[in-house]
DNA sequence: CTGAAAGCGCTTACAG
DNA sequence: CTGAAAGCGCTTACAG
């Protein structure tokens, strides 16, 4: 009892008493066990962490990175481990997602889990669910019946903003070019997107942005658009076609991104781009993911019955808006049309 | 039984049989539980991983990147997991190391571990020998008594062979400036550099490698050197510090770096520099010691009496040799005295 | 070859 | 307030 803390240990023990069975303890040798202490119902100080991909990348996305950054910093602070839950990136051999049998025994050595990934496997939230298995996840996360904790980014209130300054620009025809449509913070993105349209009773312009950064500008082109609002995924490749064609922001096109890059753009031929846009607080949804599942693990073990008198299970954190030099007024329709000839040409 | 893996439960099963109970396992929602299972003498599939710094840096160095970037790749493989045993980087609080109390008990969650940092510290060897523990270090490690299982890199045949380079070229007068001249690590750097300048009975100068790279120069002008074996560490500086001089590789000096820079060079102000040296296969290691830890782990659960016919339990990996362009044959004479008298400038 | 029992090292609820 | 007992869910050694 003197090792562990707590506030029923601290009374009954004198700091003397304290002392002397941790010299014991250091003497001896003693280590304890916690899997025996976790079967017994204790808890183990180890967190979680699910993700869909690697999580040490070798080149190619750092998206990982800076959310573990967060949760690692967070989880030293409060003295918990960290395990890691990788799943491998080729979906063969049956180990896709938690789902297979052979990590969800795993997933008890860990207290509760934080789970991390761009794609949502709707079928292992409910079973973490169906478990009773406490998680945090990182991103908004919809699902009917229960609510889902969360971690999220406010990319609606940024893309608000930011397509309400083109608006303010005197844009008046704004496109949106989503890289996954169907994706919640997409559906967030859009949901910001239409309300700063709506105000000004301006259409809204969905292009496909599952497309090519070339095919996104064709697309662009053809429905005369004087601004897009574009996500990171493909706002790289949309300013390389801008090049081929001799385009450029916002002389010719105003262009906000709407989020940061994964890595850091290598810039290429171009160079580097200042672009009008927000980014992701990914480290501080890290951080923000563990207190959220500390919270969590704490109420869980006190109460377990009545309703615990929580914080919020659902945090969205604002993105970072920054200026850049990617958007400006609109051309003037002299230079809209021979735009558009030149972009269309055959 | 079904549920395990084995040669055992292979051949007692039917293939028939084992598919229904996986039906059965996939109906019921059934999880198991690898606490139960570790605590009752089974394992758990989980491999800890002991780093003195936190593995997801915010700038600064990502020495331990590589390292995890073989670990994760071979764990995923291997289908165990990781569980990150993060020490803070500030010594306060009393949880320093895997030594404090509440760090200790955690390793069991793990069937083994391995031991990833620059400096080791005995008394955690000699606490994981005491309790039996499986681990693994990650660079070789000497201690009295018992044979510390490791995956070093070849530091000592890459220096000796770098240093063979410079005195093909016709060098005589060679140093050597190593950062950390007590590590093991630059412990065999200092016998590969040694065991070349033996052969043909030139007389080693070991100049202090733990000061700045300037007055590293300025020992190696003061003592009329031609070429210079120099630890990754201050390879920079000591680059930078000659232009400052107005001093050129290997004009004036032939250098060789012993390793490669634990974060990418930004080059700085004199820019990219093509160095003759060595470069750490620090991925190649990380896969190793997953391997050999689960070797380890194999080994002890089939006999725990008998001596196991195991592999090695010290692997050294050669380092990548890279030829470079900092080193040429030593200055003639009258440059030589010319650069001195420079250098020594008061 | 099969099935019931003992035990891994803890915590928690329950007698004393 | 203290101490002995039961039980967490597995594995392994041991009777049947």
């Amino acid at each position: 009892m003197a090792l562990n803390t707590g506030p029923s240990t601290r009374t009954r023990l004198t700091d003397e008493t304290r002392e002397r069975v941790l010299a014991a303890v250091e003497e001896t040798g003693y280590w304890g066990n916690l899997a025996a202490r976790n079967l017994a119902g204790g808890s183990t100080s180890v967190l979680g962490v699910f993700t869909y991909e690697p999580v040490f990348p070798h080149e190619s996305s750092d998206f990982y990175y800076p959310f573990l950054q967060g949760i690692e910093g967070e989880a030293l602070h409060h003295d918990v481990d960290l395990l890691l839950f990788t799943s491998s990136p080729s979906q063969d051999s049956g180990r896709e997602g938690l789902t297979s049998w052979a990590r969800r025994g795993r997933l008890r050595l860990a207290d509760g889990c934080i789970l991390l990934g761009r794609h949502s496997h709707r079928r292992d939230l409910a079973e973490l669910i169906a478990h009773d298995y406490p998680y945090v996840f990182i991103g908004r996360r919809e699902t009917d019946g229960a609510e889902v904790p969360y971690v999220a980014a406010g990319y609606e209130d940024a893309t608000f903003i930011l397509t309400r300054r083109l608006v303010d620009h005197g844009h008046h025809r704004i496109g949106l070019a989503l890289e996954f449509p169907d994706h919640e913070s997409d559906q967030d993105r859009r949901r910001g997107y239409r309300r700063a349209l709506q105000q000004e009773h301006l259409e809204p312009i969905e292009l496909d942005g599952t497309a090519t950064g070339a095919a996104i500008l064709q697309q662009a082109l053809e429905r005369r658009l004087t601004a897009l609002a574009i996500t990171a995924g493909r706002a790289a490749e949309l300013h390389h076609a801008m090049d081929d064609l001799s385009l450029r922001m916002p002389a010719d096109l105003s262009v906000v991104r709407l989020g940061d890059p994964e890595k850091a753009d290598a810039g290429g031929a171009n160079g580097h781009l200042d672009w009008t846009g927000f980014g992701v607080p990914r480290q501080d949804m890290g951080a923000e993911a563990v207190r959220m599942l500390l919270r969590r693990l704490r109420d869980k073990r006190r109460t377990d019955g009545s309703r615990p008198p929580t914080a919020s299970l659902q945090v969205t954190l604002p993105c970072h808006l920054s200026d850049g030099s990617t958007i400006g007024p609109p051309p003037t329709p002299t230079t809209d049309f021979h735009l558009t000839m030149n972009g269309l040409a055959p």
